[in-house]
Formats: structure tokens, C-alpha cells, sequence
DNA sequence: TTGTATATTGCAACGATGTTGCAAAAACAA
DNA sequence: TTGTTTTTGCAACATCGTTGCAATATACAA
């Protein structure tokens, strides 16, 4: 059990009061989050600062982008292999197309893909969408 | 051969001069188009206007949005199959990470997906990105 | 070909969002 | 505690999506 604190430290980031809460959204909420949904649990912080803290993140490697269908930018929090320099966050994507909760499946393995001999692949997003446990 | 004004009859859009032009940017480029690749090759046009003749495309199902890592938005041309009240478009896209160029690949089939039981799969979004042709 | 119904355009206008600069405030390390 | 560095909050600006509306263009029937 690592606390929102320790895990700021841990990536040079330092520990004002909107990066706990904000990490710590991430840590409770275990789904992506797009900004609006951060500025509905958060409602008193500036829209600025969030947009800085979530670059922030990103650029630490804490958090990854996730892109949805709808073109709506979602965060979702990294593994803990991610780090300044290097992001790691190859996996699948699942977006409910009712509740339109979007969440990483770290689980399943990405699969494997062979395209005409003029592509060189390097990179696969993939994001699946359908419903959720709790809308099926 | 069907010229950009007999498909537009044929989706039931009236032919206007941005549409026509519009139509064939897409009919000659073969690949996908933001709205600012569009607003470059047409320079003179309205930008609300260009909005609302991308939307109507998508909507009669001329056009189909492709989601890229950079979340810009581009569109692509749709298939003979879809129309005004049904999309077909499962394919993989294909982004180049050097020239950005975005091409839909109708030729090979998306992959197979077991996800774990609790989640029903409607849809997958598959963009691949790498080096193209010309860029590897 | 012409007239009329209907659809489209161009422009103003507004809100939402991304982005930067800067001075004040906060965090950190010595 | 103190000095240095980072972060914040606010103003400011650009861009973009979106809608309303009056003028204009298109399609089609007469
Ligand atoms: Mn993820
Ligand atoms: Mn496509
Ligand atoms: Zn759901
Ligand atoms: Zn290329």
C-alpha cells in the first residue's frame, strides 16, 4: 500500500495539495478520467493549475492517455513500470457505450497482427468497446 | 467511375460548390483528412460552413471519423455500404509516426478478442501506427 | 424556363478549452 | 530558519465547436 505522497515523491513530483487530490482520484476511482470528470470531484480548483498537474503526471509517467471513440481525452493512472523517460502502457482499452466508463485490461495481451509488408509496425491502440459488468 | 456530384445525388446531399470540393479532396488523397488539412487545400472557404459539410458527410455516411493518438480528429471516406442511417466502417487504421499520414487498411481483417466474461464486446477500434511506405 | 418550397451559406456570437506570462505563494533542502 | 526553486492563480489570448438568423442557392414541379 503505497500512499498518493509517496508515489509523488517517488517520481520527483513534488506535493502540493491539488496532486494528492488528484492522484488520489485516480487511485480510488481505478478508471479513466477526462478532465471534466476531475473537475466535478474536485470543483474548487483551477482549471489551469489541473491543466498543468495533468502534464505534469503525464510527462512523469503517472498517468497515459486513453482515447475513446468519442474523441473525449481520458487519463487513466500508469503501471508502475512507466517513468519519466519511457511510458509503457500497451493494452487494451474497454469503453462502456452505455455508461461510457473507460477503463485499462491490463490482462488480456494484445494481439498479434500482420500488415501488408509496406507498413513497419510499431505501436497498437486498441480500444474495445461495448458494456460493462454492470450495464450488460 | 462515379464523379463527386453523382455521389453526392446519390446520399441524398445536395450539390453545392464546398461539397463538391470537399468530396473530391477525399476522392483524390485516398487518405484521412483533419479539418485543417481540409481548411489548406481550400482556403477560401467558411470554417463554419466546412464544420457543417463535414458533419452532414458523416451523418448521410460519406465520411467516418478516425481516432488517431494524437486526438486529432480526421475523417476518411466511408465504403459503398454505408448510408444515412448505418456505418460500416471496421477497419484498421494505420497512422505513420514520421509524416502522420492516416489511411484506412480495408484488406485485413480485425483481429479475434476474447475479453474476460464480465464485459460483452460490440466494437473494436484498432489504429496501428509506424513508418509507411514512403517514410520507412 | 420559371416560380416556389426547401436547404445551405456566411456571419455574428457565445462558450469551452488549450496555452503562456507573470507575480505571489508554497515546497524543499541546507 | 533561510534562500532557492517550483507551483499556483489570474489575466490574456487563440482556437475550436456550436447555434441562430437573414440572405442566397438548389431542386423540382408546373
Ligand atoms: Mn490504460
Ligand atoms: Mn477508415
Ligand atoms: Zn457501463
Ligand atoms: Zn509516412
Amino acid at each position: 500500500m503505497v500512499s498518493s505522497t509517496q508515489q509523488l515523491s517517488a517520481h520527483k513530483i513534488r506535493t502540493t495539495e491539488i496532486r494528492i487530490a488528484v492522484l488520489n482520484l485516480f487511485l480510488e476511482n481505478k478508471q479513466a478520467l477526462s478532465k471534466q470528470d476531475i473537475e466535478q470531484f474536485l470543483p474548487n480548483q483551477d482549471r489551469i493549475t489541473l491543466y498543468r498537474t495533468l502534464k505534469t503526471f503525464e510527462d512523469k509517467g503517472l498517468i497515459h492517455r486513453v482515447i475513446n471513440s468519442s474523441n473525449i481525452l481520458k487519463y487513466a493512472l500508469c503501471s508502475d513500470s512507466c517513468s519519466h523517460d519511457y511510458h509503457n502502457d500497451q493494452h487494451i482499452h474497454f469503453e462502456c457505450t452505455n455508461c461510457r466508463q473507460t477503463t485499462c485490461i491490463e490482462n488480456v495481451p494484445l494481439p498479434k497482427l500482420t500488415l501488408p509488408k509496406e507498413y513497419l509496425v510499431q505501436n497498437l491502440e486498441l480500444t474495445v468497446s461495448g458494456l460493462c459488468k454492470d450495464c450488460k
